[in-house]
DNA sequence: CTACATGCAAAAAATTTGCACCACC
DNA sequence: GGTGGTGCAAATTTTTTGCATGTAG
């Protein structure tokens, strides 16, 4: 997987007159490093790893912009915080959350849920937008170290 | 739908040990009446409403004891907080959020991923064990209020 | 210059922990 | 009566808000 095309996303940026700080311009680097989505706490750390000296609340109102903008996709796996990935220069995807090393793995599946969208139409017309899935299990690498329990 | 048996519940809590008290009582019923998996605090409200006042502190106990025991199932939505569900005597399904009324309906999909979990098998070698699907659009309801915007 | 970004402090919300007391079985 | 269960207070963690200041365009 090739590095993400940062400049769709600047350029996307200015024409919602937001500015390239510094900051926004770490955190975009880091999520398109990244092939995890990250929790705030996460990319926090990674950016005052940078030396970048960064607020908390920096953080989250970036994300927040970000995540309005339809830049970054704001998901849910089961801990208990939110994560981000970059949007748009990704394709959809899924995840394969690994229960043991807590990886986490993009999948793409072909078709998707085409079926299951019909399905849920019909049964309910309920109009769907979008839908998460997520994978949970153990990974190609926790597989071999003997028992998974 | 019908009411879930409860019974059942109170079997295996008994095998596992745990008391049949009156908050512990009063949180499945809620659950069980309950369609929506139902975050703590509203839990921690449905069950002061009966007139029982419990402590927040003693739902998330009970919510970890039950989710531990699996007879209660943890998801996460799109918002920041964790939800639960009565586990076992459901069947698996996955949830329709609405957008707009936050509605939450059940759906439950004819073969559901089999598919697709093949294809993450052959793709990924990631041994899945469980997955979590949620949809999120727009109700029946909330498709005839002209606009959805 | 000026609208957008940031930092700091503080509040709010969500969750966890320690300890003493209580009550099912 | 002993092992869970509960309440209360306090600590932690996560997220949000207000306001003053800084800076990219």
């Amino acid at each position: 997987m090739a590095m993400i095309d940062k400049n769709k996303i600047i350029e996307q940026l200015k024409k919602n007159k937001k500015r390239i700080t510094p900051i926004r311009s770490a955190l975009i680097n880091i999520l398109s490093k990244n092939l995890e989505p990250l929790s705030p706490q996460e990319i926090l750390k990674k950016i005052n790893r940078l030396g970048l000296t960064a607020n908390k609340t920096t953080i989250y109102r970036q994300l927040e912009s970000l995540t309005r903008d339809r830049l970054v996709n704001e998901i849910h796996l089961n801990d208990r915080t939110s994560r981000y990935e970059l949007a748009g220069t990704k394709n959809h995807h899924h995840h394969l959350v690994c229960l043991k090393c807590k990886k986490i793995e993009d999948v793409t599946i072909p078709n998707d849920l085409k079926n299951q969208e019909k399905t849920v139409w019909e049964k309910n017309k309920f109009k769907i937008l979008q839908h998460y899935l997520e994978f949970f299990g153990y990974c190609k690498v926790c597989q071999r170290k003997n028992e998974v329990g």
